[in-house]
DNA sequence: CGCGCGATTGAGTAATTTCAAATCTAGTGG
DNA sequence: CCACTAGATTTGAAATTACTCAATCGCGCG
């Protein structure tokens, strides 16, 4: 079954033993999502995190212009959700979308402090996660501070490789708050 | 004394008898840091993460061309660090400097995971922090990607009404992404 | 075949940076 | 108390970068 992936994932932080696994898996729900279902939009309860076994998704906001601008993807062993909402218990500001054919494992917030409170290891899971979460933010805001287009451009595709087979260019142009018209002529060959 | 700072701190999220703080408090060391101190340069190993108890920290880079650009700031209450390097063990990639005479509390990672280890609600407690760290994080990303210069540094201000009394203005404006010139220019009177 | 989506290209425009110089301010020493 | 200085801020003008708008191209899917 797909659950091992997310056994796997979690065992890269702790160890599970088969009887704590199943009761940590028992707290999720398995979903399929098809390619351009919306998950989440402005204003919904955000019920769920979700751990993305396959696919691939994206979240945004949009601003008063109707663009888009995407905070995350997220693809296999990658979690997603609207956070601020999700621990705040706050309407979404955030869309989440399917990019490609997803399944995902969904786990909610009471379920996650369950897990947390019963499992002293899963409460270190997932404060490693974060912190990891963290880091990866931190970079993503000193790569728009520091670099400029171009840079923050290569430096995107050296972190994410197949990020551009998985994913069309205009959004990643909105990944990293730019036009696509701006990163096509980044694409294009040096005049 | 002081510590009572750091009291309080931990016990918006979980509760502390007088041992148990005692015991939490024996793993910190005080430290007095004087107005534009480096606490922490590029290369050094980074030891300690940093609570604020008064005065006024920043963690930048500096980039090819020497300029400075801000990661973060620090106040009472807060806690900075090269967190990258800090859970990983890795040589800093940024630099603290003090911006106003400062006390602060150090925690290193070995007694950071060793309180983690030994009180389950100490882990649930800093697993909130890193939650809410990120969620921050998450939103000045959106900032970055969503607002132009006025809005975010409107944002700002309004989210830290009396930064502009703690710090310079140019590293407001390196703590946007702009110039110091570019925020005279806002900030100037409608022409 | 044709539609729709994504990507590219060109031209003009807007925002921000760069560089340079002038001004202001707080703290220091005489 | 005043003059001096270093740091901080402001202002102006030119250069650069990215954006907007518009048109075109390409391609896969039904």
């Amino acid at each position: 079954m797909m659950s091992i992936i997310l056994r796997q994932h979690f065992e890269q932080l702790i160890t599970l033993n088969d009887a704590e696994f199943d009761y940590l898996l028992s707290h999720f729900s398995f979903k399929k999502v098809k390619r351009r279902r919306i998950l989440l939009e402005r204003g919904d309860p955000v019920n769920n995190d979700y751990f993305v076994l396959s696919g691939c998704l994206k979240a945004y906001t949009v601003n008063d212009l109707g663009k888009e601008h995407i905070l995350q993807f997220a693809f296999k062993d990658w979690w997603i959700s609207d956070y601020q909402s999700y621990y705040k218990g706050t309407p979404a500001q955030l869309y989440i979308d399917c990019i490609d054919d997803a399944e995902v494992l969904s786990l909610t917030i009471a379920n996650r402090e369950k897990l947390c409170r019963e499992f002293h290891k899963i409460e270190y899971f997932f404060r490693k996660k974060s912190n990891f979460g963290y880091i990866a933010l931190q970079n993503r805001i000193l790569s728009l501070l520091n670099n400029n287009v171009r840079e923050r451009y290569e430096q995107l595709i050296l972190l994410y490789p197949d990020l551009l087979e998985k994913v069309p260019k205009q959004q990643v142009a909105s990944y990293l708050g730019i036009t696509r018209e701006t990163l096509s002529r980044l694409t294009a060959p040096a005049k």
